[in-house]
DNA sequence: AGATTCATTTTTATAGATAATTTTGAATTG
DNA sequence: CAATTCAAAATTATCTATAAAAATGAATCT
């Protein structure tokens, strides 16, 4: 299944800047390089053995995402994020799944909804935050997407991808897997069909997330 | 009040990707470039007088803003759209208008109340669609810039321009400036503090310019 | 010593040149 | 005559080189 997903994503693999973007936003994601940090386009061309053209790209690719923010003549840097973004992803993604949710209901399946608990499990069993992040963010993906909406689960993603970052940032030493008492209260709701329910839970497991990864520290460049 | 808002965006204007990509981004929004029409890096380059390399560089932006899309080795193309995108988009921006407003409430001062309704005046005195909807962006930023959330307004102002594109390939010829009640409502439930009606009624508003604009036709390529 | 100017170095932004891939169209074959 | 193959042309993707801007740091001046 993840393997599946990756398959999807490839249409990127094909050309350098795919891959070159892609490699960095893993690496702002998970924390690898802090917020503030100056990429500089010739160290990551000679690192991936390319000239700077496909790094630029990646560049304007990342800045859409909110990844990294650019200063014309100044290079561009890891996005720096503060409690109030943390809040503001949060209050987005609520809306947007929520939407999403309204829409991919009437075709949600119970053979979905199968898989979508057994996502879950594996999301408790995981042995690192990065597995459970994973297994979150595929649980969110399969009961959202039949809502057959490509522009609203492209948003979605970017959305995912900062909470993500908070995430990783907050949570990176100390953590252990919970059992996730909101993912099973959204499958249950939707098995017995009361949307409404479902809707207003996962409105708050959004939001819950948000308040509770970010709420400690700023992540800004160390100035 | 316009001239500000140019000068606030003119971040762009420093540099030659920037300028390609808001000229092209016009373009395609105005209609000006139709719906699959393929685009060309050198064509741009030598109309713009430089290299395909910023070409290159600003689809890239106009990629993640929805406005082409790019198939590598193939080159990249202006949006096609269909009935089921025009909805798609008109229910994320009433999703994400309502969380803004519900933000903005709180610091909506009657000055700029005022200004909202001097806007609104203006825009039923618009000579054409073009001025229309310039006056009608402007009365939807306004009231929901004081949210104080700028990725919010960021997603806002893309999907601002994809219901822009809709509105102008469905009003092309016949249009005439109608005074805008919705508008009015709104204003006045903001001025009376009701804020749920102004949102419910800022929902409806959205969604409707949805169905109404672009429920005609499909705009795809002429393959 | 601290601040300031100016030259040096680093880094970005763009241009020009090359390689690789796709498209086009004509010639060939069934 | 339709379909298919193959070569030529057009176009994209990338690389190397150049120009322009900003950061750095040493030397000078107060």
């Amino acid at each position: 299944m993840q393997i599946i997903y990756k398959i999807m994503k490839n249409e990127s693999d094909t050309t350098i800047t795919g891959r070159i973007t892609r490699a960095l936003a893993d690496r702002i994601i998970s924390g690898d390089i802090a917020p503030g940090t100056k990429l500089r386009q010739d160290h990551f061309a000679e690192e991936f053995g390319a000239s700077h053209v496909p790094v630029r790209e990646a560049f304007r690719r990342l800045e859409a995402q909110g990844l990294v923010v650019s200063e014309p003549r100044r290079g561009v840097r890891v996005a720096s994020f503060d409690i109030a973004e943390v809040r503001e992803v949060a209050e987005m993604r609520a809306s947007l799944e929520v939407l999403a949710l309204r829409h991919a209901a009437p075709h949600l399946t119970s053979a979905i909804l199968d898989e979508a608990e057994a996502i879950n499990r594996a999301g408790e069993n995981a042995p690192d935050v990065r597995a459970w992040e994973e297994a979150n963010k595929a649980f969110h993906r399969i009961i959202l997407e039949p809502c057959n909406m490509p522009r609203l689960m492209a948003t979605i993603d970017d959305l995912h991808a900062a909470s993500a970052r908070f995430l990783f940032s907050g949570f990176r030493m100390e953590w252990e897997a919970p059992t996730d008492q909101d993912h099973r209260a959204i499958l249950r709701a939707l098995q017995e069909h009361q949307f409404d329910v479902a809707a207003a839970t996962l409105a708050r497991h959004v939001k819950w997330i948000g308040t509770k990864t970010g709420a400690k520290r700023h992540m800004r460049a160390p100035s």
